[in-house]
DNA sequence: ACTTTAGTTAGCTGTCATGCTAAATAACAA
DNA sequence: TTGTTATTTAGCATGACAGCTAACTAAAGT
């Protein structure tokens, strides 16, 4: 059983800023950027002070919101910032660019 | 004792990503938008299907993200949304425009 | 086959957020 | 002053989340 678009969209709004709703989590989009949108798990996790485990389930949240996602190569992970869905926020923030109804 | 810009920039994205976390709360914000940017407490709450003492609080924390604003008129509190304060999250988006460092 | 390397899953714990109801405050109306 | 309306604060219960360590899986190296 299908989502209608518009519930579709609410769920995909929900799940982007809850992932972005952690420091760590937007601080490792940034890095993956900043580093040329792909790093494997470890290369990402020692960048932070938190231990593995915790960040590897920060990744999982942001595979989970689409903001990421990961390639298994060989014993590694890789982990890919998809741009594209920070569109997701774009447009929830196009909102209100739109005229409000006048009173 | 002041704290540091990139400091200060560090708890605004904090505070509005935190913010912005709770579907509620994003709905407040869209509510506030299309009445035309200012509502009293009880118009807000009367489109919500939380208690009323709920939905204050989400107002609160909306309030300290400085997203929306009060102000006291009479025994009512009118609401009133701070669309530049949206700009914080462009801002952060601005980021994944900068290009990264190449490898 | 055994070990090492890479990374995740499981399970536990403490903290914090959210929801509720009931009580408090504060302004206005009678 | 008593009551009514508007709204918040207090206090509590529940649940989600983030942190940790330990155990597990799976690929690669020897």
């Amino acid at each position: 059983m299908s989502l209608s678009r518009a519930a579709r969209d609410l769920a995909d709004v929900e799940a982007v800023f809850d992932a972005l709703s952690h420091e760590t989590r937007r601080h490792v989009l940034l890095v993956l950027h900043f580093r040329g949108g792909e790093m494997t798990a470890g290369r990402i996790a020692e960048r932070f002070e938190c231990s593995w485990p915790t960040t590897s389930r920060h990744l999982k949240v942001l595979v989970e919101s689409g903001l990421v996602s990961v390639e298994k190569q060989g014993r590694e992970r890789i982990y890919r910032l998809n741009r594209e869905r920070l569109a997701v926020v774009e447009r929830w923030l196009g909102w209100f660019e739109r005229s409000p109804a006048r009173p």
